[in-house]
DNA sequence: CTCTTTAGTGTTAGCTTGACACTAATGGCG
DNA sequence: CGCCATTAGTGTCAAGCTAACACTAAAGAG
């Protein structure tokens, strides 16, 4: 049975008209402007010249989430810290060459600057943009940024992937801030200290960092203290 | 542009090879028996014979969930009272006959009975079977199934879709069993009553709903004010 | 040394949650 | 008709949680 599925393109038997499938990628990464998402150039057609998300065409033994990275390393050569299928956007007309069901995931990266971003395979030119000059994006990748946008806000209160934004050592008010963005809301500081900590998921470094003002002890997440909690019934909320 | 959407099959001008895609959908009611799932049996290859999750292929000119509408009542001539998608699954070799991805959703019907549920189109019979007595399902179905029923229980408690499986009148006992049944745990009587009265979106009916032991009141979940309370701000919560 | 900048710290009032037990209304049956 | 069985309906209190609020501490710049 598992074999079947190895025959190749011969064993593509049904008799239907096919759409094509490709996956599509809301990349999020958190910097001095606040969020921001990573968009290509694209450098065919249609809307060649264009900004979209980064994504393309699922091979045919290949997983959506395997196709996901795949493409995101091609493009971009970002290295991920989360990645979940978000929606699968199907508009019968969403592409104008024909019908194109795309999968779309959404990602997190540590941090913004990694590597100049490199830009390959399809896309012209890669770059980060902050949410406030976001372009007009090629087919209907402005719906699934939104998309991503209000997935990340309602899920960041109920599992730790906000510290996927962040560098590995961090200082609280940083995670205030990408709290506060997320949300759009602003955190009372002392409250939100005590409501982090008190979750008991932050190991304590014996790190300052240095910059303006007094230095901040940096925290990194723990994620052996957040499992063996979770296991236990813990609930995170923030 | 939305023309070149229109031209036929003629536009499908990618050159990659395509999987199939079709839509399969959990629907849930609710019973005497507790949460009930509709199945029905396959009348083709491959699992002739085995229970399996209504669905079928996505036409050429037509939406996600339209496909899941149609196929569903095709197959069964339910009404729905909620759908949404709910994740698409592509493994490679999670149907023997080749590249198959399935675009699944979740539907919540009000009522169990119905008119007696017929079973036509791909489907040799249809039929609703309760959570202690599911059967082995075709392909990744209960993969499929697990994680609907895990999303129907996430998502309760934050949106007022627990409503959509009761009749249009119900008791407040009704709802607070519904409640215990998705969630999996007893909930306290006056600590209910006291949450789900305070969010101001039932409607009190006069009307009674006699049986065995004292008459109870019937209540209707009051669609208008719930939009106006949500525009407001307001967050349902139980 | 002074000023600016950012980090860090406790308390209280109001609200929400969870635990808990009895009375009320009806139908069935003896 | 009365009693019993069955389900509906009701209030209080303690504990925990949330939100509001302002000052001191440490460093670097000038």
């Amino acid at each position: 049975m598992s074999d079947a599925a190895n025959e190749g393109p011969s064993s593509f038997t049904y008799a239907w008209p096919r759409p094509a499938v490709t996956v599509d990628c809301v990349v999020f990464g958190f910097g001095e402007d606040g969020l921001s998402v990573l968009l290509v150039r694209r450098g065919e057609e249609p809307f060649v010249g264009q900004w979209a998300l980064p994504g393309g065409f699922v091979r045919e033994k290949e997983g959506l989430e395997d196709a996901a990275r795949r493409e995101l390393d091609e493009e971009t050569g970002l290295t991920l810290s989360f990645l979940e299928q978000l929606y699968t956007f199907g508009a019968p007309a969403r592409d104008p060459r024909g019908r194109v069901i795309t999968v779309a995931f959404y990602a997190l990266v540590k941090e913004l600057a990694q590597p100049p971003l490199r830009a390959t395979g399809d896309a012209a030119a890669a770059k980060w943009f902050s949410e406030g000059e976001l372009p007009d994006l090629a087919f209907d990748h402005g719906d699934i940024l939104g998309v991503a946008r209000e997935r990340l806000r309602g899920k960041v209160r109920w599992q730790p992937i906000g510290f996927e934004l962040l560098p590995e050592l961090f200082t609280l008010s940083a995670l205030q801030t990408l709290y506060e963005v997320v949300l759009e809301r602003q955190l009372d500081k002392r409250n939100f200290r005590r409501k982090v900590l008190s979750l008991g998921i932050l190991e304590e470094t014996q790190e300052m960092r240095r910059g303006p003002g007094r230095p901040a002890r940096l925290y990194r997440f723990d994620k052996d203290a957040y499992a063996r909690a979770e296991a236990d019934g813990f609930v995170f909320e923030l």
